[in-house]
DNA sequence: AATAGTGTTATATATAAATAGAACACTATA
DNA sequence: TATAGTGTTCTATTTATATATAACACTATT
């Protein structure tokens, strides 16, 4: 489930990084506790750098997402996943989306925008 | 509805500009053929130098959704609104998202994951 | 013709992001 | 105790982003 980044998206690498593994987090696709593939396979997995890599699961750490101890591994630090009802709705929406022929692309952005502008 | 850049984001500022027009034009607030601010104004309403506001530009004439004319202005160059059905849609979803108590950027993970996830 | 309001191009500088490569430090196990 | 598998730190280099500043070019209006 862990891609490769995508080196001419403009997102930096570092948070295409952060982005996916927050997400399988999210999903229970990774539980807590569980263990992430050593940094040097995940150099190999996202096809960056071992300091790109760095960077993201710091950042993670400092999130208090993610958990490390030296010589062993990173680890989930503690269950973040939502609620299984709100991937339904999501999954939902996303195939009214993909029906209408819109791309991820337009649709984050719409998303995003509607979300700002709701008062509230 | 331009609102000025985060800097912190992570996110570099001509993808933010970009996105940001992009929507309003997906959302129908900016119609086809209508004249977008003077690019020394976008300076201010975006707050970051002229050069940055250029790329955003450039970028978005390269994909065809603004056209310039030299001396007059920048303009959007076709109708790309979506069906304000899905507009609606969206709506719905967010207000859910929301009231659950998820953030955007939870929330916007989380969708695009579903969204890449979906076997169609 | 002059001017004000536009977009456009150019150069120089600074900062952030990413890469490469190496070395170091801790843990578990043979 | 040696070794393999981990995470961690460091330095140097390159590329991408963003800023500052200035000048230039086109359009419309006075």
């Amino acid at each position: 489930m862990l891609r490769r980044v995508d080196k001419h998206s403009g997102i930096p690498a570092y948070l295409q990084i952060m982005n996916q593994i927050k997400s399988e987090i999210l999903l229970g696709n990774l539980k807590a506790e569980s263990r992430l593939p050593p940094v040097r396979e995940l150099e190999i997995i996202f096809d960056v750098n071992v300091n790109t890599i760095l960077k993201a699961l710091d950042k993670l750490k400092s999130e208090g997402v993610l958990m490390s101890e030296q010589g062993i591994g990173y680890f989930v630090a503690r269950n973040i996943s939502v609620d299984p009802q709100i991937t339904q709705e999501i999954r939902r929406l996303v195939g009214d989306l993909k029906s209408k022929g819109l791309d991820l692309y337009t649709s984050l952005l719409l998303i995003e925008e509607v979300w700002k502008n709701e008062k509230l």
